[in-house]
DNA sequence: CATATAGGCAACCAAATGGTTGCGTGTCAA
DNA sequence: TTGACACGCAACCATTTGGTTGCCTATATG
């Protein structure tokens, strides 16, 4: 996985957004991700050919509608291989943190 | 939490990579943060200002040296809040991208 | 066939981003 | 006090990004 490409997808609200709306109802057209987005068709596509090549989103020829469907691998991965990593020592950082924050303030 | 400001931190390499290292070592200066990274120290300056922004690093004044520390909170908000909601339905969204794919199959 | 509908491609543009250089400020130590 | 050291601030620059408009292709449907 391409973690990088991730992180850059979910950057954006609009993409996040666009996820969203796959959450509540997945496997829509463009169209249909389109309509009340304030956004031209255009921009959308752009949005989600960087979903699609994140791998956050799935997507599936019908005719001449593209159903568009999301992917939680990639953000399990994230999940998973770099957010844990941190999550493990939260209340080690936390207490460093506030250590040093005393320290401080003696000064 | 400002979701947006997490996550735009998280969309650098260099940002990530400057939270590795508080990872592997907390505390650190600007200046030990710079060693080895092939930026300037107001390149890293900057990524730090934007990390403190999104809550991801917490400074502490001593002297004229400035310690930094990793903050964990944000990443387990992102964590908690918007991706357990894809992982939660990860099974399901999985077999509808499989049946998706397979009606394509048959036209 | 003719035409509407769903989407793709490319050029273009303004603003944000990631980086630089140059210089100023505050703190410690000889 | 004088200089070195750690950092902050600001101007500037190239590239990326998010968006637009215009036009083209492909699939349905009268």
């Amino acid at each position: 996985m391409d973690d990088d490409a991730v992180f850059k997808a979910l950057a954006d609200a609009s993409r996040r957004q666009l996820l969203d709306r796959l959450y509540e109802r997945n496997g829509q057209t463009l169209g249909a991700l389109c309509a009340d987005l304030d956004m031209t068709r255009q921009a959308v596509a752009k949005h989600l050919v960087i979903l699609e090549e994140a791998n956050l989103v799935s997507t599936a020829r019908q005719g001449r509608e593209k159903l568009h469907f999301i992917n939680p691998v990639p953000i399990n991965g994230i999940a998973e291989r770099w957010i844990n990593k941190f999550e493990q020592r939260q209340l080690g950082m936390l207490s460093a943190l506030k250590k040093a924050l005393e320290d401080e303030g003696d000064a």
